[in-house]
Formats: structure tokens, sequence, C-alpha cells
DNA sequence: ATTTACCGTGCTT
DNA sequence: AAGCACGGTAAAT
């Protein structure tokens, strides 16, 4: 899986940018699949629009299905085992550390988990562990990079953007795989 | 069992 | 430019 990263704040994205987007079924849910020149710049679980545009501020969004429809195909075809086979380059737009964060977390196989303690370590910041939860939690690429695989250390706390159950799902559809 | 300290980000003042 | 809230964990109370 190529993936292209852009070191920026989040004002500064989506400038001059066109996106298209458009729903499409996956075995959890209803994924909304975003596409830019570069390649996949957004995936996200029952989501709605709403959240694409909060995230890309300046950019015009147009509405395509078609346009999206061989991604999602290839992305609910690929999932749970082989989605690093993906032919559509993955697009970060990150800080330095968001970037650093997302990395690590698309070495995680699937079927297992880590915590977010364990990748503060990785990084290099080992007191860092609140910083890189908040920084999976801005993760713009759903289930490509695998932001459900990093859970709590203690008990069974589960926080996850697209509810808890959507994480539960996507860990169980791994394991079983 | 509660509180404190740690870090990066984005929003508010 | 400074302050605040958020998010997970280890250590101190």
């Amino acid at each position: 899986m190529k993936v292209i990263t852009h070191t920026s704040s989040r004002a500064a994205r989506g400038k001059n940018l066109t996106i298209v987007w458009g729903e499409h079924d996956f075995p959890v849910g209803k994924i909304l699949v975003a596409l830019m020149a570069e390649g996949l710049c957004w995936l996200g679980i029952n989501c709605g629009v709403k959240k694409l545009r909060e995230n890309w501020q300046g950019a015009e969004l147009i509405e395509d299905k078609a346009a999206t429809a061989k991604a999602a195909r290839e992305i609910a075809h690929l999932w749970p085992q082989n989605l690093d086979k993906l032919s559509v380059p993955v697009v970060l737009y990150g800080t330095a550390f968001q970037l650093k964060v997302w990395k690590e977390l698309l070495k995680i196989k699937s079927g297992t988990t880590v915590t977010y303690g364990q990748i503060a370590r990785k990084i290099g910041k080992p007191a860092a562990m609140r910083a890189v939860g908040s920084a999976v939690g801005k993760n713009t690429v759903s289930i490509v990079v695998p932001c459900h695989r990093v859970v709590n250390e203690a008990s069974g706390k589960i926080n996850y953007g697209w509810g808890p159950a959507l994480k539960i799902a996507l860990l169980k559809g791994e394991k079983a795989a």
C-alpha cells in the first residue's frame, strides 16, 4: 500500500483541493469513501458528509458514487487481512506527530491490538500516551489506518470515534478471519 | 480509591 | 499569546 503524507495543521487543510466522495456498503456498516487527486483521503463509518466537511474545510466536495465505487469495493474485498495490498494510495494530512502515530498504526497486524502506551514508546515519547490518544482519534482513514486496533491498557474501556460497538465489530471480524 | 503528572492539538480568550 | 479541555497510564497519595 502506498502512503502519501503531508505535514499540515488542521486549519490549513483542504485549500484548493477537490474531493469526490460516496457512501458504500461494508460488512460493519456504510463507509463514506473520499478521494482526492493523490488518493484516498477519508474513510468514515456511518458518518455522513458533515464530518468530511469538518475535516477538509477549504475543499470543494463533490458527491460521485461512481468515482468512489471502485476503491470502496476494493477495500471491502481486501478487509480484514489484505488491506496492505490496496492499490489506491492513502493520503495522510497531519502534524509531524500525528503522522508518526498513524504510521505506527499501519504496522499493527490484523487480528492483534496494541495499547496507546506501546505506541508512545515506539515513537520515542513514552510519556506522550495521552497525545497518542488524541492523534489516533484524529485519524482520517479509518479501517485502512487501523485506529480500531488501539485499545486501553486497563479494563475493558473502549473509545472509538464511530462508536464502541463498531470498534468491537471490526476487531471481531479481523480476529475471526 | 482518588489525585497528580505527563504531551500534543485545537478551540477560546 | 496565553489558557483550557481532551485523551491513557503510571506513580504517588
